[in-house]
DNA sequence: ATAACATCTGGACAGCGTCAAGATAGTCTT
DNA sequence: AAGACTATCTTGACGCTGTCCAGATGTTAT
């Protein structure tokens, strides 16, 4: 019955993706601080260690639920890419700017994303999704900046640039260092404006290369 | 006899400074995931519950650390900024190498300081720690962009840019997702050189305002 | 000296992550 | 069909955590 779990009928069905869903709830409901994997299982009405067997230990929950934000980040992307108008630099900002809108709406998560550190000994699926959320705005770059080889350095500084700058950005916002309080969520509208109007100039520079 | 504490005398002299210094040393040494109270508390040979009555409880010491955390980020800037030829676009420039260093010199305390989130109860001296380090790049940007009015709109924009792009960076750069393993030191040549390639495009945009 | 106060100690408590041992349920081999 | 095997989950324990509270100790003011 599982739609795509792993093998079906066991005691509780499939509880790695239940348990990874509640870690998503609990993080939105209860943020990073209160974050625990007794919580997380007593969420699903399982003994506070029966997560251990499916992710080891509590890192494990975590790079497991990064893998997902990573995904998520870039459906996000995705999704305002596909409502801006049929322009390399409106894309580009529209990618931005559905970063912004992902740490926005997850805040917790995308602090548990980035708070991850990424190590060489890192499990293979946090290394992998992590660079498909990185490939998509080089390629949103690489269209823009007319497409130069994929390894060109300058395309790798452009992008780093780019990231950077976004990523930033929604850090800030979540510090709380942009709107002045990070309880107080900001207009989304405004949100937008104050990005557009300290990307453009990025943009402006870009173009120039 | 305590240079500056508070009044002299104490039980322990100053244990309010002496565990701030402590705190920053664990952090060092431990990082952030295993920073407690207690191991601080030890550090400075008194008990587990001594902290409390300077500082509150943990999110108090953390906030006072984080003020500390400000005042040395605005310290490498100005650091770094002497070392710079006289030129305002250098001196950006070598402002945001200073905030990198900073970052790659102290990450815990770094992810510390902007891991606390600023909300509108936060502390006076936080508030304005987060402020003195935010003056600082907004008057070099001001003395780059010929300095407008100091509420211009656009001056902001401007500034905000600026700082989103090298606190992006410097986060990215913890995070891993530019050397590709948060615990490998990337060497000081080779961060200067990627910092310098991706923010004169910022630049270049920013002079054609 | 006596009172008031700031500072620090020590014990207690619940919650945490992790470990080890055992119960339970599904699968596989014969 | 029956037994062996394995995956899954429960239970109890351990040390560590932050916080609270009662009290001891030292300092200052009256």
């Amino acid at each position: 019955m599982p739609p795509e779990g792993k093998k079906p009928g066991y005691h509780h069905g499939d509880l790695r993706n239940a348990l990874l869903a509640a870690g998503e709830a609990e993080l939105a409901q209860s943020g990073l601080a209160g974050f625990s994997l007794r919580k997380v299982a007593a969420r699903e009405g399982v003994s506070h260690s029966a997560p251990a067997h499916h992710f080891g230990d509590l890192g494990g929950l975590i790079d497991a639920l990064a893998v997902r934000g990573f995904d998520q980040l870039l459906a996000k992307m995705q999704a305002r890419e596909a409502t801006a108008p049929d322009d390399a630099g409106e894309r580009l900002v529209a990618s931005g700017l559905g970063y912004l809108e992902f740490a926005a709406a997850h805040p917790a998560l995308f602090r548990l994303v980035f708070g991850t550190p990424m190590r060489a000994n890192s499990s293979t699926d946090l290394r992998a999704g992590a660079a498909r959320a990185y490939d998509h705005p080089a390629a949103v770059v690489a269209s823009l900046s007319g497409a130069p080889g994929a390894d060109d350095p300058a395309l790798r500084a452009e992008v780093l640039g780019y990231w950077a700058q976004a990523h930033g950005f929604a850090e800030l916002l979540l510090s709380g260092h942009i709107c002045g309080d990070a309880g107080a969520r900001i207009d989304d509208q405004a949100r937008e404006t104050l990005f557009r109007e300290a990307f453009s100039r990025r943009r402006s520079g870009a173009a120039t290369r």
